[in-house]
DNA sequence: ACTGAAGAAATACAGTGTATCGATATGAGA
DNA sequence: TCTCATATCGATACACTGTATTTCTTCAGT
């Protein structure tokens, strides 16, 4: 049998790694939100077939594991500021403005511990951040406070930005003019606190609220820091 | 054809409505966890075919809202206290503790607006217990703070619950002891603070961490108010 | 040149959410 | 009281999921 009769052997599959199933994931991700992350598909933007994936990964909670953990790279900023306080600033905004490039990143945030080298890179970043400046158990309370607020902060804002998205309309000026459902609710006079806030409460921008809050929690932070 | 050759006719089909359904699924996910929730074991534990559920809900997400708004009635306090406070410390704990009743719900908190409901009868108590203290904005501005943080707070605690669960070890004595990537991450020397974190820290319980971090938003809260 | 091991691919399976369709029972109109 | 339209239920079907298993190919070492 010649050279002639033989088919070409078929490609050598080209090799992979962790970090290209990782990328594809999140291009997924990002394009399609969370639910068009598939193995399959995953897999197919790599020219492969499904099961080669679990020679990488054992599960695909691994794979969201890896893909978090990836995105939290972006995170961590540049410089360390000497102010305690701005370095927290720079976690949290980060966190919001990763959170923001990778909406899916929303659903995970908080689900599970982060324990990848970019996790815990973060996480030293925010003890870091308060070292020295109380005892070890008071910074932890205050890391956990602070990281508790904009863990949450961000999901609900991803949350309104999503349901904002689904009905075109902001969340105020749906509630006030259109959501029928809702303008049946408030007609009930059950929930007047909460007719006020729809009706006569100002429509600040997520950001400003961000920040805000995220000022509060830390001016409370350094009221028990100051006195241990 | 005689009566006796008829076969007794299908039993006429048990009535169904949507407080069944919830509770069925409910039930399904407090004993499995969210996963274990499908819309045919759903049925299922109803006597009934998948599709007779469509007739109620049109889509999965839909039975997940209103599984969440259902829970939500847990979380409201009998009696209003006077101090607002303690009302927002309740409805807190309220939802810490349905939360603990029902894992589940931490996966699905914050992750998008509940407007069923009760899910505004609990935005409803919320902003009643700030009302008059403040100007509308700066009580939404408290609501959400507070609530972003109890939202992520509880969503960490049950994480790491699980996190405890699945290695049977406490998470101290895990990253301290035995797990050995932890432990090789903490010896590279890259985590400093981490690594005081984890080997001197103290392991307080959750629900004083979850206590203390509320106090401190709550403060802050505070300090904000009484200077409008 | 042959054998053993390793790795990839194909196939398979049980399960998912939901669309469609055919039968059947129920209520309305004559 | 009989008939017909309408609503409702069950079955079937489809495309897709995560993953186990089995089959085949290719290379390394003897």
């Amino acid at each position: 049998m010649t050279v002639w009769d033989r088919p070409e052997p078929p490609p050598r599959p080209v090799p992979l790694d962790r970090e290209q199933i990782v990328a594809a994931a999140i291009a997924l991700a990002d394009e399609g939100g969370l639910e068009a992350v598939s193995l399959r598909k995953v897999a197919a933007r790599l020219n492969a077939g499904p099961m080669r994936l679990y020679g990488y990964i054992s599960t695909k909670e691994e794979l969201l594991d890896l893909m978090v953990d990836e995105v939290q790279a972006e995170i961590l900023p540049e410089g360390r500021p000497s102010d305690w306080q701005e370095a927290l600033r720079n976690l949290a905004n980060g966190t919001r403005q990763t959170a923001l490039r990778h909406e899916w990143l929303a659903d995970l945030l908080g689900g599970r511990p982060t324990l990848g080298p970019n996790g815990l890179a973060v996480a030293e970043a925010t003890l870091a951040a308060l070292d020295d400046l109380a005892d070890i158990d008071t910074v932890m309370r205050a890391v956990e406070t602070v990281s508790s607020y904009f863990t949450g902060a961000i999901r609900r804002e991803i949350a309104n930005l999503r349901a904002e998205r689904a009905t075109g309309l902001s969340k105020y000026e749906w509630q006030r003019a259109s959501g029928p459902y809702l303008t049946r609710m408030l007609a009930t006079g059950r929930f007047p606190a909460l007719t006020k806030a729809v009706y006569d409460g100002t429509d600040v921008d997520a950001e400003a609220s961000f920040a805000t809050g995220l000022d509060w929690v830390l001016d409370a932070v350094a009221a028990k820091l100051t006195r241990p």
